[in-house]
This record gives structure tokens, C-alpha cells and sequence, in this order.
DNA sequence: ATTATCTATAGATCTATAGATAATGC
DNA sequence: ATTATCTATAGATCTATAGATAATGC
């Protein structure tokens, strides 16, 4: 029962936010009372900050990954791409989730930087190195890690934050929607590797 | 005071959202009691419902802004990008606002879908003519217009999005963080202009 | 005995409205 | 007279906790 609350709070905080989300919503949700939610989890908020540092895991670690793959440079970054795209598919609501609840409630950004850890700063360390490197091949230009950073977040995350207001915009079914999703993957891919060609 | 009451709600609707936003809040805000929101605006959620569709215009209207000049297409194109960065740079809190509220509540598409009605048809009709020109020239590789859109959609937004959060992975001061938005304005242009290469 | 689950409720909101009073326009 | 503003409050939540009962593990 505490895993099943723990589903159906997950389930309701991402699709409707922590304001829209009642503890009574989460216990009918999870077939108990609401009494047992805190029973578990004492407070809201505590349930909440739970499920939120879980998420910021799964999103922070799709695309800092730092997988010693001995690729080739281009390759390993659509590797990269291709699996902050599908890591995100496979919870579409996480983006809109975070920015929403850190714009809501910007202490939470303290949280995430305690137990996030120096995982960014590493990996960040990690990206620098093998852009200095390609640059000195002169087989990119010159490229800081954060602009690339944000160009691939931009792309990754735009369609599936926008998934309901395009849906609208170009009247298409779900089931075409998804096929948008593919080609949009590899317009991704296609639009970061030529942004860093010179 | 019905404008001071507009203007309050307005500050905090996009700071807070809807559900984190009261009428008495709202009213403390604007320095009147809380009954005068409601003589004004009936209910919390007609006031909210001008705010959004306000803000839905200058957010639309700045991308699709069907302006007539007669600048050649590239050059045309980079105004239109850097026309809709600035729109949202005066209003940051905007992408949040739509992506959070419409996901909150998706009736409300139906809303923006009533009043908005066909400029987007129009003007998607007019970026497509003008797509097809340069591609019949040979001077852009073969591009939808829906593609284009959210690849620029995707960039302009990001930076506003994403603020406290890359000021935090990058640990920015506010003017810091200034500076690095005239950058990305930049770079924006940059990555779409050339992802339109053939 | 301990842990899990329930019922009941206190206390804090919050929205919307009714009805009183003050300000304004004719 | 009409419009703007206020006070007061009904009714609906919602969170958190106290205390009762049922289930489980030793």
C-alpha cells in the first residue's frame, strides 16, 4: 500500500502539479484513506520532495550520462541525444514537472543542488575536454559546453512540452503525433551536429 | 481598481500559476479586499480567463506576425526570430504560463482555439509559400513549416524556461545571466539559419 | 507488541455572495 | 440612483493529527 500510494502520487503530481494535487485525490487514487497517506509520508511535501528528487535523477542522468563509450565523437554525442530524447519519451511529463515546480517553489532548486551532488560539474568537466579536443581538430567550432547543454535540452524537451498546444495548432491524431515525435528525433540530431560544424 | 486588480492578478497568475494564486492574494496585491475581485470579475476563474487569453495574443502574435516587408527571406526570418526572443524576454514568464496552464487544464485550448481562430492558418500558409520559394531556388535543403516553427519556438523558449535552473547547474549572477540571453538571441538565429541549409 | 489501516475532527484556507456603507454622476 | 467599496459569513475544501480497530510477527 505505501508503493501504491507512492504510484498514484507520482501519477497525479506530474500530470496535475503539487498545488492541483490533493492528499485525499492520492489516497482515493491509491484505494486507501487519507489518513494513510501521512501515515507513511507525514506530509505532503515530504511525499512530494520523494518523488521529485527521484525524477531529477532519471532526467539529470539521460543526458549526463558519462558513459566511457569509445566512439567517435559525433556518434557518441547522437548516442547521447538519441537517449535524453528517449528518456524523456518514456515520462513525457518530467519536463514541464520540474520547470513548473521549481518556478512555483524556487527553494526546491537548494534541494536538487545538495543530493544532485557535483554529477554536473564532472560531466560538465568531461563534455569540455572532448569539445576542446574536437576543436582542436578543427572539426567543430568553437563551442561552450553550456550553449551546447541548452541547444540539445531546447530541441529534446520541445516536443513533448508542447505536445498538447502543436496537437492543436496542426490538428493531428495522437498516433500521427507520435510519428512527428521519431521525426523530430532526428531533426534533433541533425539540427545539433550541424550547429557545431565551422 | 478594477486595473489595479488586473495588474495584480496578472504579476501573480504568471509568477504562481492559477491554483497557487488566491483571490485574496490577488486582492492584498492590488490594496482592496477580496470581495472587489469578485464584484469585478464575477469569478476567479473569468479573471483568469482574460489574463490568458491577453498573454496568448502577444505571445502568438509576435511569432506569427504576418508583417509584409519585403526584406529577403534570410534576413526576414532572423527579424522574426529575434522579434519573438524579445516578445517573450518582456514577458518571461510567459512559455511557463501557456505550457503549465494548458497542461493543468487542456479545456483551455478549446478557449484559445475560439479567439485566436485562423491567423495561425494564415500565416502558416504564408510561411509556407515563402519556404517553397527558397526551396524551388535551391537556397534551403526541404523544410516543413511546422519543423521550422518549433525548432525556433524551441530555442526562443528555453532561455526563459529554463532560467533558475541553468543559473544554477552554472552558477550565474542574474547579470551574468543577462548577458548570456544576448547571447543565445544570437546563437538562436545561428543554429536555425543554418539548420535550413541544404 | 508492533505495524497497518480506519474514522473523526480541529483548524486553516479559500471562493463566492449577501447586505451595508461610501462615493459619484445626474 | 448608480457604482464602487467594505464587512461578514456560508459552505466547501484541504492538511494533519488523535485515537480506535484490525492485521501481523514474534
Amino acid at each position: 500500500m505505501e508503493r501504491a500510494i507512492l504510484e498514484s502520487a507520482t501519477e497525479l503530481f506530474l500530470r496535475k502539479g503539487f498545488n492541483a494535487t490533493s492528499t485525499t485525490e492520492i489516497a482515493r487514487n491509491a484505494g486507501c484513506n487519507q489518513a494513510l497517506v501521512h501515515y507513511y509520508y507525514r506530509t505532503k511535501e515530504r511525499l512530494f520532495e520523494a518523488i521529485f528528487q527521484e525524477k531529477i535523477k532519471v532526467f539529470v542522468g539521460a543526458l549526463l550520462d558519462v558513459e566511457s563509450s569509445d566512439l567517435p565523437f559525433f556518434e557518441r554525442l547522437t548516442k547521447r541525444i538519441e537517449a535524453h530524447f528517449e528518456a524523456i519519451r518514456k515520462d513525457s511529463g518530467l519536463p514541464l514537472f520540474f520547470l513548473s515546480e521549481i518556478s512555483a517553489n524556487p527553494d526546491r532548486i537548494d534541494s536538487i543542488k545538495s543530493f544532485v551532488g557535483d554529477l554536473p560539474d564532472r560531466a560538465i568537466q568531461q563534455m569540455h575536454d572532448e569539445l576542446n579536443e574536437e576543436m582542436s581538430k578543427g572539426t567543430i567550432r568553437p563551442t561552450e559546453v553550456k550553449d551546447l547543454l541548452m541547444t540539445i535540452v531546447s530541441m529534446n524537451i520541445m516536443g513533448f512540452l508542447g505536445a498538447p498546444l502543436f496537437k492543436l495548432m496542426t490538428r493531428q491524431t495522437d498516433e500521427a503525433y507520435e510519428a512527428f515525435l521519431d521525426h523530430r528525433k532526428k531533426e534533433n540530431v541533425r539540427i545539433v551536429l550541424q550547429s557545431l560544424k565551422p
